[in-house]
DNA sequence: TTACATATTAATGTCTGACATAATTACGAT
DNA sequence: ATCGTAATTATGTCAGACATTAATATGTAA
């Protein structure tokens, strides 16, 4: 939405000011009144047209800044700006669970295997061609850095998850592997591991395609339990 | 921890004072300086001690709000104070990304089914015998109330879900399950809709006391399943 | 003595207006 | 043409005052 085409930014009465601020602007972004990449209307003019100070003004937009649906940028041509949604949002929320509830490495990863396997096993059903075709662009392991074996095998575990159809599972998935993949460092991993990693990817992506639904989701299990091994000798060899 | 017994508040130098203000509690509530029911310090106090303005601690305190880690109460005896961190802490989130993908009943469903399928599954591997115990006690549906009927439903899929032993599932279904019950509004059931749902929960309960995975998956699936059909019926009678 | 109405108290809630800081853009001197 | 500097415009922070809220303490009448 342009700066300049606002919507209706009723005065408030009742209720708390902050949270009228925090309550009206969600219900705008939900409902798509304001876009990702869309610049909100700056603290001043918020204010004014709500009749609320902008201390309070402030107060709500932090909220919205917390949940994740905005971003505040400072200076000449800041302000701030409604950002595009995906798996982020509740990767916070799923942070701070796992971290105060002190969860176990193995037990994000076992649940990680159970809905990542059923992902796989969707996939197998509901793949389009196009999944397909991405899938086969990224399962050729052998490649110079590090960095490209990570990026590929990050996204054929991403295109199995989006080939699943199934956005809930889809954005879970996505939450659970960035977690792991922030809070755990990455491996360093030997020639024979490149291989072995390989060759499960070949395997999930071959019962994908073969529409074997029973054999996608084992294929997947075993590829995120060799990571798992991997993960626990570096961190035993650590020691 | 006691209001009294103060963990050290150290000045703030660089970075912004709201977002100092935020991370610093954040770190002592997840490090577990400070509990579960524990007061923070006043707005005053945390402010004079940090040397930042009292507006400036507000929209830390605000953004720990949001976040889902802090209540706020008003008044006499009022202040701020740490909340028992549970599946709402993700929920929120969630809600959120399925509001704005919008994502349909259907696969909130299939999302559920999947995973607390899985959780069935787990929980027929790992129950412990008071796990049991409590299956027991709320598998008998005919009741008198509406509502004794939803806690008893409620309290069969808690516990089969804290039985899987994982606490990332467990919460996870637990949001799933507080999403749909929030969003779409709950089902007046006729006489054979209650016969039919006691039968899928003893099923349940009967496979995973029989230590019986493939069945108590199943019988989760099937339980939902029905779920999703006797809804699907009251909304079109609606229409 | 008890019960109800009222005052006190201590926290958050809100307002106002000023100044600080950051970052893009415009401009001017070399 | 380029580099450095000033202007611009957004958010960031501050200080101090007053409003609101809700538990508690107090006082008064039945």
């Amino acid at each position: 939405m342009n700066r300049k085409s606002k919507p209706i930014f009723k005065p408030y009465k009742k209720s708390s000011a902050h949270k009228y601020v925090s309550e009206m602007l969600k219900d705008y972004i939900i409902s798509g009144v304001y876009s990702p990449g869309d610049q909100l209307p700056t603290e001043i003019e918020l204010s004014q047209a709500l009749g609320i100070s902008r201390a309070a003004t402030r107060e709500g937009l932090r909220e919205l800044e917390s949940l994740g649906l905005i971003t505040t940028v400072q200076g000449y041509k800041g302000g701030r700006f409604v950002k595009k949604i995906n798996s982020d949002i509740i990767l916070n929320g799923l942070d701070l669970l796992i971290k105060t509830q002190r969860a176990s490495f193995d037990e994000l990863m076992e649940a990680r295997k159970a809905i990542e396997g059923i992902t796989s096993k969707m996939a197998a059903l509901n793949r389009s061609p196009e999944n397909l075709e991405v899938m086969a662009k990224v399962i050729d392991l052998r490649v110079d850095s590090k960095e490209e074996f990570y990026r590929k095998t990050f996204e054929l575990h991403e295109i199995v998850a989006l080939a699943s159809q199934n956005r809930v599972l889809y954005y879970i998935v996505q939450a659970i592997r960035k977690l792991i993949f922030q809070t755990y460092a990455n491996l360093t991993l030997e020639e024979n591991d490149v291989e072995l990693v390989m060759k499960n990817h070949y395997d999930i992506y071959n019962s994908i395609k073969n529409r074997d639904p029973e054999a996608a989701e084992k294929a997947m299990i075993n590829d995120i339990e060799a990571y798992r091994k991997l993960y626990l000798e570096v961190i035993k060899n650590k020691q």
